[in-house]
Order: structure tokens, then C-alpha cells, then sequence
DNA sequence: ATTCTTGTTTGCGCTGCGGCAAGTTTCGCG
DNA sequence: CGCGAAACTTGCCGCAGCGCAAACAAGAAT
């Protein structure tokens, strides 16, 4: 498997600025595993033994709450890293991790992490890079929550995706997994009833177009104007 | 001043597993500053040229909008670093940093954070795994934005800020140091009407008791009520 | 003491959006 | 190919909480 995932790997930013030979130091030390659409990665609370490298495939990361609410927190796409709660002083897992599609990706058992920090310094900085950018995202997240209407979250949530993801096609840019109204829902703090209506009508404007877990964005400077709060009600 | 900061500093969870000479070391390269009531200690896109460790005081951490709203991010309490934009990869402050009162501080060029971390790993560690454990406050704050009301959410406010800076009273518990209807608000994401409306009501309850900037908790397990949604609507 | 500023209280009307419920479409599976 | 489950749509109602506006307190300043 050595020259395969090598060839996957060489260009991904949490590899950035490694000699060659030390890459394959460390990819020497992880397995690599597929996991079925709708399968757990690793689940909340429990014991974080490994982390990843998701090489290919998109995870949901999803927090539940003690009163049955569930949080999308993030998207994981191919390059990024998930599961590094060791990193963060933490022994397990914050949130569920859930294949939105079949998935590979790379695991290294958590007790590695503090050696592998240790001698490949480039390393653990792009890491901790990572949970810079998701510090931010996360704060990003509040202030939406706080100070946004649910049609500019929804908006914003839309194109968050669209350019994580997005993938061209004759009729526009469409979100490259399986995503139900429900999904959306949980990333924007709302209902999918509420949901639903907003795509109906964006539909009808022309902006986006939907069907079953699927969603591709027509117009995305329109909807960036709805995400922004500058677009004049219907 | 050597001596003076070395007992204020010694038993700093950030400088936990440090040897005292380390420690010296460390200190030795801040410089110590004071910041009146109500001033920037540092503010959102400036450059990041120094990051902090707050020794005494409250500093309120602010991100603006571009549509002029304002959102608190954190209170930081003695001992906290704050401003540690550097460590997370980025070059600027990602929010205002305002002194709640007159605050003491000591700060570090950036430009140091680098070989401080190369030198002292359980340093790095610590700070890291209080970056950590602001991803999680991040992560909770947008849950509870997600899936609770308002009362529930002021409600987990309070209790926060007593957790962390509260004071005995005869009367109860008081939160220690100048805090308005509007600063809840911010922290929130509701109104300082709203606010006001649920202190008033809680008060007549004879949950808390609030004055001008000032608030003290009189009834902490019943105030956990509402913040569960476990209570009996009046 | 008087004035000014800044924070707080409270009433009232309105609305965004959640909850409920009933119906429709799409897909997977036997 | 037809059945059932899962996803989606849509109408209607209700209300939490926001916006507006006006009055009120408590310090600060002079």
C-alpha cells in the first residue's frame, strides 16, 4: 500500500513542509481503514484511542445532546484531520463522527501523537493550525447563531458547503454528498420544515435547485446577497 | 518585580510540570503592564505582536461585526492566557480584548512563541490544551444556541460567570466585577430588554438580585433549573 | 444641589419561525 | 413491479421574544 497512499498524501497541508523520508516515517505508523456510509468513525464520550486522516469520503461530525437534540458541528472533507482530541489535553472523543459516504482514511493510535509532536515539529504546527481554523469556524458559528435571521444561516451554510465540496455541473454547483433537509437543520440551529420552505422558495426564485438529499446552488452570488442580509424580501 | 510576580505565577495551571528555573526563564522574558478600566488590551485585525497572561482583573473578549453587532466571545480571569492569536497560526487578533476593570497583565512578544514552544514542551502542552478546552466552550456555546431559549441560555450564563469569578456575599453569590443587562446580552444573543425582563422576573422569584452593572445569584440550584428546562413555568 | 449621562425597567404590538398534521414524492427492497 | 419506509412539501396556528418608545433610577461631573 506504501506507494498508493503516498501519492494521495504528498500534497495535503498537514504534510506541508515534511522531508519526504519523514512522511513516510509517519504514515509508516498508521493503518488505513474503510468505513461503510452511515458508519460510526468514532463516537462521543468514548475512549479516543486513534485519530485520522480522511483520505477520501465526507464525515459528519454531529454532537447530541443529554435531551436528544443533535448538533452538526462540522463536515470533514479528504486532507483534513478528526478525532484529535489527544492533542487538546482531552481522552475521548467529543462529538459522534459518521460517514456521509463510504470513506478511507488513515488511523494512528493516540499514543503516538505526543512522540510524532515531538520529533516532526512541522507536524505538530500545521496541527495545531487545524484547531486554530476550527476555533475560529466555531466562533464564526456563534455570532451567525447570534445575530443572524435562519435564512442567512441557511445561506451561509449552503455556500460554506458548496466550497468545502462543491462540485460543478451543467446546472450549477451541486454539494457532492448526500444531504437531507434534516442535515441542514442541525448546522443551522433550525427545523426541516423551515428548511424546506426556504429551499421551495429559493427554488422558485431560481436560486438553488433540490430533490431528495441532494441540493445544487444555482446562483450562488443571489444567495450570497440572502446570506448577508441584503436581498430584498419577496 | 521578580520576586513579586514569581508567587503570583507559581501555581498557575498554564506553568504546570515546569521546573522553577524554567519558569524564571520564561517570566523573564515578558514585561509587565497595566491596563485602565474600559481600555483595549488588544483589538480585532491588529497585528498580533504580543500575547498575554492576565494576572489580575477581567478582560472581555469581543468579536464586532461588519453590520455593528457585537458578540462576546469570553470573559478571561486571572491566570488566563488571552491574545495567543500566534500559537493558532494566525498573525492578527481574531477580537477586541476590552478591561472589564483595571487589570494587570503580563505579555510576550510573539515573535518568542516559537522557541518558548520548542523549549518548554509541558509550556506548549498547557497552552494547547487550554485551546482545547475553548473549542469545547465554543462548541457548547453554539449547541446552546442551537437548541435552547432564552432563559435556558441567560440562565447557563450566569451560572458560567459565577463558576468562574463568583464571590460569597451574605446575600449570595456576586459576580465580580462590573456586568451590564447589555453585556449579557451579548453573550447571549438576545436583547437587553429581554434580559432585563428575566432578571426582573427572576429577582421577584428571589432567584437573584441585581443592581446597576451588578449581579448576584441568590439561588444557584434553582436558577440550574431553568437552565435545564427543568422548571415550572410561572 | 443640580444637571447630565448611562444604565435599567416596562408596556405594547408585531412577526419570524417552530409545532403540528396531513399529504406527496422518491427510493430501496422483496 | 408493487409495497413500505424514508425524505420532502405545505398549510395553519400560536407564541417567544424582538423592536420601539417612553419613563425612570443611579452615579458622575460641575
Amino acid at each position: 500500500m506504501g506507494s498508493l497512499d503516498r501519492s494521495l498524501i504528498a500534497g495535503l497541508s498537514v504534510f506541508e513542509g515534511l522531508a519526504a523520508t519523514d512522511l513516510d516515517r509517519i504514515v509508516g505508523q498508521a493503518r488505513s481503514l474503510r468505513i461503510a456510509k452511515d458508519q460510526p468513525v468514532f463516537e462521543q464520550e468514548q475512549e479516543a484511542h486513534s485519530f485520522f486522516l480522511l483520505l477520501d469520503g465526507h464525515v459528519r461530525v454531529v454532537k447530541s445532546t443529554p435531551d436528544g437534540h443533535e448538533v452538526t458541528v462540522r463536515y470533514i472533507s479528504p486532507g483534513e484531520l478528526m478525532g484529535i482530541a489527544h492533542a487538546l489535553g482531552r481522552t475521548t472523543y467529543p462529538a459522534n463522527a459518521i460517514a456521509a459516504v463510504d470513506c478511507v482514511a488513515l488511523a494512528w493510535p493516540s499514543h503516538l501523537w505526543p512522540t510524532l509532536a515531538a520529533n516532526f515539529p512541522s507536524f505538530s504546527a500545521n496541527t495545531y493550525k487545524t484547531v486554530g481554523s476550527r476555533l475560529q469556524d466555531a466562533h464564526t458559528r456563534v455570532i451567525e447563531m447570534s445575530t443572524e435571521q435562519v435564512d442567512q444561516r441557511v445561506a451561509h451554510a449552503l455556500l460554506k458547503l458548496v466550497k468545502q465540496t462543491g462540485k460543478k455541473t451543467e446546472e450549477g454547483i451541486l454539494i457532492d454528498f448526500p444531504i437531507s433537509r434534516q442535515d441542514i437543520a442541525e448546522m443551522t440551529g433550525t427545523t426541516l420544515h423551515t428548511v424546506s420552505r426556504l429551499l421551495s422558495a429559493w427554488e422558485d426564485q431560481g436560486l438553488v435547485k433540490s430533490g431528495r438529499q441532494k441540493v445544487t446552488v444555482v446562483e450562488p452570488h443571489r444567495l450570497l446577497l440572502i446570506a448577508e442580509g441584503r436581498a430584498e424580501k419577496s
